[in-house]
DNA sequence: TTTTGGTATTTGATGCAACAAAAATCTTAT
DNA sequence: ATAAGATTTTTGTTGCATCAAATACCAAAA
């Protein structure tokens, strides 16, 4: 007859139900799977993006494929060539530069702030996180090390308890993502990544927020000097 | 916005040519204007926004209106009270906390790279800006006051360099603008702001990046109080 | 008056077709 | 060969119809 999960919501409940899962249109399904794509590095800088092509690969209709890309083009994260041309933009050295001046204030803030926050239950998981990396650096496994890296360091800006700020930087993650591929093999030998992350975990323990933000900034400064010898 | 040069170039051309009016579409141009109204204050919070509303609004089909609101969403310059219904959100007092410790962090950076680039031309703007908001104030016309002071802090912005950090500070804004209009009445009898900018104007003439920095960062706070008194 | 339940209307999502414009391809002249 | 021109193909844009779902409305009951 008529479902309770419908409707606006009664007087009174004695408990608070679960929140149903959000409706998530095709559209939405389409950016958050190009956006995975992109910041994964599966697709490659120079790679072109037609609304059919991606429609086609989504097994959807131009109309959410249209909607992932345009949202996309306004993020910065794919760029127009031409008029009818979109392509995943080739890091420039301005542009990582720039980003990396935003990426330190950014997520120096988010850093700071989630010192605070931090749960022992949080330190275990970045510990957990830590130990991936670990094996995925020994094992040459370079897609796990960049997956873990990031659930590193987004755990990390989650805590700061600013949704905002965290989106802002995946914007930033999403444009420096497709030449994060490129970056590793060489990047693995040294690991630096590692120290910086230790410290970081260190700050959190002891609730260091000064400490936490040098850290990490530390780590997107070490990052910087692999990518930028890579794009000259 | 993007950039300007369109088609391929020639074999070879003797000088460079004047950029072409990008090519905007429909929804781009929806975008903007929604993007303006709501920037301006035009629409006020809890206001709420249909596609087909908006389509007939701006003459155009409920592609374009489509697209502009989903990218508004996007940015969180509008909300989705339920699956079907998108308003201008109201301002709480977590979101513009968090909006200000990032405005601080994006607008800080901004203001103290700008020291190194503005221009005397630039500084001569500035003032001209001043004027206006100084005018606008004394005759009440707070719109004036708003437009010029938005005006006053992205030319500022704008010689960071930095075209990425501007667009993400332009959402920050984007997010603020429609509780903006119930600011002001009472907050051009202090006129706090005033100050501050007088001390960055000072500040970007001596080249004083730290000064510059601190007079927005001080133009912001103040900006806080008044708005979070506002919020409740 | 307030709340509940049912009904009617409006809404966003989606696919699709037409069209103008751009990109790619092929042709020809130098 | 190389570059310019002509062509064919592909592309984004836009409007619109359809449909399930959400919202607004209203009447009846408490």
């Amino acid at each position: 007859m008529h479902d309770a999960t419908k409707g606006r919501k009664p007087a009174s409940l004695p408990g608070e139900l679960a929140a149903i899962d959000r409706h998530q249109s095709l559209g939405e399904r389409a950016y958050a799977s190009l956006k995975d794509s992109l910041i994964r590095g599966a697709l490659r800088p120079g790679t072109k993006l037609t609304m059919r092509s991606v429609a086609q690969a989504l097994h959807v209709s131009t109309t959410p494929a249209r909607d992932a890309i345009t949202r996309l083009i306004g993020e910065g994260a794919l760029v127009n060539l031409g008029p009818k041309t979109v392509i995943v933009p080739q890091l420039t050295l301005a542009a990582l530069d720039e980003i990396t001046a935003i990426r330190l204030a950014l997520e120096g803030l988010a850093a700071q702030k989630a010192a605070a926050n931090v749960t022992p239950a949080d330190i275990v998981e970045l510990e957990r996180l830590q130990e991936r990396i670990n094996q995925g650096l020994d094992e040459s496994r370079y897609t796990e090390v960049l997956d873990a890296n990031k659930d590193f360091h987004f755990l990390i800006y989650r805590r700061s308890g600013m949704v905002r700020l965290v989106i802002m930087i995946e914007t930033l993650w999403l444009q420096i993502g497709p030449s994060f591929n490129d970056l590793y093999p060489e990047f693995a030998q040294s690991r630096t990544g590692v120290s910086n992350h230790m410290w970081a975990l260190h700050g959190l323990q002891d609730g260091d927020a000064a400490a936490v933000r040098a850290a990490i900034e530390n780590d997107i400064r070490s990052g910087y000097r692999h990518l930028s010898s890579l794009v000259e």
